[in-house]
DNA sequence: TAATTGCTTGGGCAAATGTTCACATTGAGC
DNA sequence: GCTCAATGTGAACATTTGCCCAAGCAATTA
């Protein structure tokens, strides 16, 4: 006659408790019934059972496996705010990414607390406010962090602004110059400005920033859009840059680049100040992304991220 | 811009909201905070999430599928009772089944009603006393529900109600008699006898009577224990006998054969008046012991089954 | 053998959860 | 353009669950 252990008796009604609870979907009352101990036991063997791990509840949803890696990447790079879409295998991931923030955003835009939000520039950012719903929210203002022109005058890509504020209510506050000046006197020269340096002042008290990431390498949208030249793309490289927000570019380590481009920016230094009690949202999604992205997690330019489900994984591999 | 069906949409929310709850273990109030909804809202959409089977749980643990077995035996069957038990690979299932039974006749007498317990013989009901705890229960009456002496008059293995009489308060009601008689005319016999007749009317009585189930191969204990001949079990066998209880020869569909060996069987006839109210236990594992249990389960002899896991897969299958 | 220590038990209470109901909002159809 | 139905929302209430505390019980030690 084998005398099974207590701690394994114990476990077994445990087991026998969390299974009445969780899977009969029994109540407390009941499963104490069932088993012939008081409730307070059966509560006391179904947190056990929970504590010993021995319940596991897993989501059976793509979006559990995003939040998932949306909480182990805030754990890893210490996020205060991340969102992983399920991404749709052979398709493009800015577009869910770009869903996913329009949804972020809109959230942030409902909260009845006035609030300054900037927006920086870009494809994935462009399609996010393309999805977002109209939404009344004049307590809010809302900055571009960067010059929304492209060097051929147009604003393609970059009217960010001027398409979100076709959406809502909350003024909107534009920086009418380039992301990349010509010269470092040039950018001097605008900054002087008084709208574009009360723009600026505002982009600097933005409590939540929505940045793309952009990538260095012959897809980079800096090159793409003419901001830069082939030759100063290759320099930052070889400076060891791997990606950029706003035109800072930075290296693997997250650290900004001194000199060259740099010197150019027309955006704002967000993490001047210290960035407490700021959200800098970073949007990206995509394998050639992927250096850039952890780059700047690694170098806490982000404390927050919206990205794909594959980026995710890749980030934390 | 692909748009995402609202069904769609209220799914990935509630995903989102039950895995915060379950897996994050957030409360449904900070839930709603983080999902800038109302808690009645997060409470809906974890409720919807529970209901169109996104969150699975599952107990780690070998008694989480025994449970999920005897649930399925239950409703099978139409049991009141059923423990399936973890078979040890390789090992005999009797043992641990004999715990279990230990553990259920322990609960039934620590009630504090009282009622009156029949037990039936075997070497796994035998073993089932001997892991019982000592008792104080003289609210209950024990009773002998066939006959407990083997033919050569020994008790060998059917001694279970002295067995349990050292272990409990309770009075027991022994009936002294073979649980095959030489011949109809012997029992009839016996049962005028004063102390049989009244442990037979307090059998026919019981609230609970625990039984072993035999089988009706080369194995049987009816057989092995001298009861009856090689001729006579092959004479059961032919007329579809495929197990028995209390000495009841039953066929595959669970119908009680006449004639034959039940003519001389000392046993009350626990399904007379109406099973209503009584508790009739099986206890028995094993691969023997198969077709005997899916016989009695299938004619509604037992409304109660202690069995082991492979026994009760099998069973299912 | 008696006292002490540590663990378990059950009662009571506060927090969390589930349910119901009345109302608002949205969208379809006339 | 209007009405109506269907669905979603929040408030109030009922139930269930989690936790703390005092008492009981068993094992250990002096």
């Amino acid at each position: 006659m084998d005398m099974p252990d207590r701690a394994t008796k114990r476990l077994d009604d445990a087991a026998r408790a969390a299974w009445l609870y969780y899977i009969a979907g029994k109540t407390q009352d009941e499963v104490a019934g069932i088993l012939g101990v008081s409730r307070q036991s059966a509560q006391r063997m179904v947190s056990l059972a929970m504590s010993s791990g021995l319940v596991k509840v897993r989501i059976d949803h793509p979006i559990g496996q995003c939040m998932s890696l949306a909480a182990a990447l805030s754990e890893r790079f210490g996020l205060s705010l991340c969102e992983v879409v399920p991404s749709l295998p052979g398709s493009d991931a800015s577009l869910p990414v770009a869903h996913a923030t329009a949804d972020v955003i809109e959230r942030w835009l409902l909260r009845p607390e006035a609030g300054v939000m900037g927006l920086g520039t870009g494809r994935t950012l462009r399609a996010a406010i393309e999805a977002l719903p109209r939404i009344d929210c004049p307590q809010h203002r809302i900055v571009s962090l960067t010059g929304n022109i492209a060097p051929d005058g147009s604003t393609a890509f970059y009217n960010v602004l001027f398409s979100i504020s076709d959406k809502v209510t909350a003024p909107t506050y534009p920086l009418p110059m380039p992301v990349i000046a010509a010269s470092a006197a040039e950018r001097d020269m605008l900054l002087t400005q008084k709208t574009i340096a009360a723009a600026r002042d505002l982009a600097a008290r933005a409590d939540l920033a929505v940045v793309g990431v952009g990538q260095m390498d012959a897809a980079a949208p800096l090159l793409l859009d003419g901001f830069i030249t082939r030759a100063e793309l290759d320099e930052l490289r070889a400076a060891g840059a791997v990606g950029e927000i706003l035109g800072w570019a930075f290296d693997a380590s997250g650290k900004v680049i001194p000199g060259l481009m740099n010197d150019r920016v027309s955006a704002a230094d967000l993490w001047a100040g210290g960035a407490e009690g700021r959200q800098i949202l970073g949007v990206a999604g995509g394998a050639g992304k992927l250096p850039a992205i952890r780059g700047a997690l690694e170098g806490g330019l982000l404390n927050g991220l919206v990205t794909d489900e594959e980026t995710a994984t890749a980030l934390l591999a």
